[in-house]
DNA sequence: AGTTAATTGAGAACTTTTTCACATTATCGA
DNA sequence: TCGATAATGTGAAAAAGTTCTCAATTAACT
């Protein structure tokens, strides 16, 4: 193993098998080896020893991987061994539903405010969590050890709350609005774009061939400019 | 320009582009250049004319782009030059927040039918959308014409929700469940995974360098197994 | 103890994606 | 019309990511 640079796309997959050895860790299942986790979920057991490989030698040649103490490796990896709080800015149709989405308590996330700038929502609740001011956020930040923001508020707006947050400490953020938004090298930032997801499913139903995995998908051909 | 296979990177891009020229074409600039849009929007020039010139030579060298032109090439080549009709399955906090979404309505797509199993909600409205049994779904769908599911069910079921619209006839799926699903090959299927964008912030935070973007981000170094 | 089978970890090979660099083409002003 | 400037489109180079391959290691069986 040696010390480089681990990629997103790593990161990504750390969390995808942190989830399926939690599922064989349920069943029951002792050990399991690169191979058998590939086939089950749909991966690359290359893949899986290449980025486990990454953070220590979890295996055992000859044996394969023991499924808990994978889980608690892969746990304390991805940050899990500690609770995060997040902080939701928009206190909108999106931000309610992610305020109350299951998939957020699983974890070690718990949505500990919500914002918003419309002073007829302030002081409601969702569920157990208040809706407070945005003009307050870094006093609430600070006060309930926020590290997670998740921006849900409209495109023309995000870049300014993203500034906020960022001003307020935040260093993990995650944006939904439909728009590019630059922030410090410090900070992570990560977009969550279902316009551009929508529209990429758009283009493949665009395509003639029909051919939407592995297969040729072609553009058109020939020159298309419009002499002006 | 050749016929050749274009990425899921590159389609997504062209989505991101479409963003940027309508909001150009919408302030009233007749030409922009690939320089211009990539210092305006945080992209990257030689990416932007390569991705383009993909589908064809849409730029006049020493000009640059007509943005209404490039507007109108980007709609087609990503198929939103036709309507196109969503059905969202589940009809929970999720599923309803996206039916409501604006995001959806902005360019091409119409939420035109919820689905669920729970007999407590079909019938019900959610805004002028209604919720139907899952079990009609193929006749739903054909009859109001769906090209497109939206997966917002648990885990557990999102594998035999994405059989059931593939069955139908459903060539476009997007899928909100944080579980790793297998299709045919002449299906699109995108998953949205808010558990691993969250957990993949999570590992960010746990970095001890903190660098997030660019910078060296080393995993932890020296081995780890632990011998049982 | 030795043989066989299983399986990792990691270097090499390969593929994909991004970035560079520049010849080519268009516009503008003199 | 010519030279200067701008900016594309594209081949080549570089970087990033994935897959292959196999020596090394472990366990199980005889």
């Amino acid at each position: 193993m040696k010390a480089e640079k681990i990629s997103e796309l790593t990161t990504n997959r750390m969390s995808i098998y942190l989830r399926c050895v939690t599922e064989l860790a349920a069943e029951g299942t002792k050990t399991v080896s690169s191979d058998k986790l590939a086939t089950r979920f749909h991966l690359n057991s290359a893949q899986i020893r290449k980025d486990l490989a990454y953070f220590g030698e979890f295996g055992v040649r000859g044996v394969g991987y023991y499924v808990e103490e994978l889980r608690d490796h892969l746990k304390k990896i991805l940050g899990l061994n500690k609770e995060h709080c997040v902080a939701i800015i928009g206190a909108g149709r999106l931000g309610t539903a992610l305020t109350d989405y299951y998939g957020f308590s699983q974890t070690n996330f718990t949505v500990a405010a919500l914002f918003d700038a419309d002073k007829s929502k302030i002081g409601q609740m969702v569920g157990d969590v208040e809706i407070f001011d945005i003009k307050d956020f870094a006093e609430v930040a600070k006060r309930d050890k926020i590290d997670v923001a998740v921006i849900a508020v409209p495109a023309q707006f995000a870049q300014n709350v993203l500034e906020m947050v960022t001003d307020a400490g935040i260093k993990a953020v995650m944006n939904f609005a439909p728009t590019p938004l630059k922030t410090r090298d410090d900070v992570k930032l990560k977009t969550i774009d279902l316009t551009t997801s929508l529209e990429s499913l758009s283009y493949f139903l665009a395509q003639p061939t029909g051919a939407a995995n592995g297969k040729g998908v072609k553009p058109n051909s020939g020159k298309m400019r419009i002499k002006k």
